[in-house]
DNA sequence: CAATTTATGTCAACCGGTTAACATATGTGG
DNA sequence: CCACATATGTTAACCGGTTGACATAAATTG
């Protein structure tokens, strides 16, 4: 690997001059810029990075801890936000938590120790403490940790309510909601708390099936179902809080020979791509994920270049109908 | 951020002394070390990564190249790679190219620029020679480049003759595969290979549907499985290079009041979670994954220490049989 | 008691850049 | 012709570690 010396001396310049063709600063001939990067061509030259980083005491490195990009809502999000952080000049370092609190402990930690310039927090099982400790910028996805941390969301409250009382309109009898764990105080339990607060309002016997921490247990999905049309078999509206998940219900049902829409009406939430891939397609709660992530790279940068940002930041969803509901 | 020489000073010993029980050489006492270790506690102390890579010339760092992470198989393999490359010490940069050749080069170079001790290549759009050039370790995700560059597939064409097999043994009169572009020099080519190959030798009609270069416009899938069908209706077997496009044809079908298995059998390819997932099942060939994520690392790894490595990794695929054929 | 081994320190160089300070030389405009 | 802008070089410090060379002293061993 040549380094700026090698440059500096095949271009017949000092070494400080080819810094300053390569930062544009201070004074520089053409005729020098044009031997400098003939030099490099030449050598096939490209500044190391860590150098400049270790200097500048910035690395253009983010650290992005998510549950699994395995998990298409993830992997979809990894990969806005790659996107838009390179368009924007930084790289991404993708940490998958497990949902597993002493990974995402030392995963803060790694990143720490990589002078990351900040921290996208899209899985945060650990206690608002730990969080408020570190000193670099992070970013929550999902949850509200202190009124220091900005963090991004979507309208979750109103995304229950859209889906509970698309439901209703429809005419279900008795509904469900499927939904991660309730301990992990994610913002995404605000949609059962609309989908308890429109039952109750309108008086609708309603179930809630609550998966425990894993987040891509597909086979526990259709258990949890199984057991809610067993215990209650006229269940006929299901709100869940992943697209996955309506996936999983509407195989359950098929299973069960109840058709879908006809008999059980289905909602999922986000839309990923599989949403308006299955058939039918799915009715669902559409997240503004692009923008999400977009505005979480931007909050970093905000945050890194010391500029007031906002701390709330909540995007509204959409309902979108397709053919389960 | 405290540095090594704040550790010192806390410690009442001298930075060799701290960097000597860091990395655990030399001599060191006892009571020293228990020093050391109390100062860096109290001081919230972790070694910056990026002097010890500028130094050691080795940043622990592997990129990690794929179309988009947002397809269930990269998602997948890229959370299999991440976990891996975790536990043995590394860090993973992802980039999504978009299977967009000067991204391609652009982020190549930018990894260049990073230090990272390898690349894993599962987005190859650029010449061979392009990569020949690379000085650090690369390795291929299911790609031939050259035989000095190791890579990792499994077996394709037995792959496709698997599918094609079943398609025919259950009695398939006119199939059809459906693939990405046959261009990129990839070795799931030689599942299109193997389709043809049987369908000659059995006499049987058969018909391809390439896609272009978008590896996740599953609209496209859909519309080109449609025109598949308004011109070649008879077609009763369809192999697919993805699961992904076998739930875009299982859609189809559906709107086409095509009953799947009955009317048209469906295998499509990788065994992502949604293929199992879906209603019915989708009988599929599967890579196995998890180990290919795991030996692409390894091999890196192996490049990394200079140790001998063989550079053709070709692992066996399996038949999955479930609903749809 | 001498020879080792163990424990620690000092010093300086190095990794590959960046940058400030200062010197010097040429060109240019008023 | 002088003042100033432009162009480049030299030197050294710095970013935060690591490491080798060498010195010194105490503890251990034979």
């Amino acid at each position: 690997m040549p380094t700026i010396k090698d440059v500096a001396k095949r271009a017949g310049v000092s070494v400080t001059t080819v810094s300053r063709v390569l930062n544009n600063r201070g004074y520089i001939g053409e005729a020098t810029r044009k031997k400098v990067y003939k030099a490099m061509e030449e050598l096939d030259y490209q500044p190391n990075e860590v150098a400049r980083s270790l200097f500048r005491k910035k690395s253009n490195i983010i650290g992005l801890i998510v549950p699994t990009v395995a998990h298409p809502f993830f992997g979809e999000m990894t990969s806005y936000i790659e996107t838009y952080a390179y368009s924007r000049g930084y790289k991404v370092l993708v940490c998958n938590s497990q949902l597993d609190s002493s990974k995402e402990q030392e995963y803060i930690w790694m990143l720490r120790r990589n002078q990351v310039d900040g921290i996208i927090m899209a899985s945060h099982t650990l206690d608002v403490e730990e969080y408020k400790k570190l000193e670099l910028p992070v970013v929550a996805f999902d949850r509200f940790i202190s009124k220091k941390i900005p963090y991004v969301t979507s309208d979750n409250y109103q995304g229950g309510k859209l889906a509970v009382e698309l439901l209703l309109e429809l005419g279900c009898t008795t509904i469900a909601h499927m939904c991660g764990s309730l301990n992990l105080d994610m913002l995404a339990n605000q949609r059962h708390r609309a989908f308890m607060d429109v039952a109750e309002e309108r008086k609708v016997p309603y179930f809630t099936v609550e998966t425990d921490i894993n987040v891509f247990e597909v086979k526990k999905y259709e258990e949890l179902l199984h057991d809610l049309f067993s215990r209650q078999p006229d269940v006929d509206g299901l709100f869940l809080n992943s697209d996955i998940m309506a996936v999983a219900a509407m195989k359950v049902c098929s299973k069960l020979g109840k058709r879908v829409p006809e008999d059980v009406k289905i909602i999922g939430y986000d839309d990923v791509s599989i949403a308006s891939l299955v058939s039918p397609e799915i009715t669902t709660v559409r997240q503004p994920l692009e923008q999400m992530s977009e505005l979480s790279v931007r909050l970093i940068e905000g945050l890194v270049d010391k500029k007031p940002v906002s701390v709330e930041n909540c995007l509204p969803v959409e309902l979108i109908r397709r053919g389960t509901a």
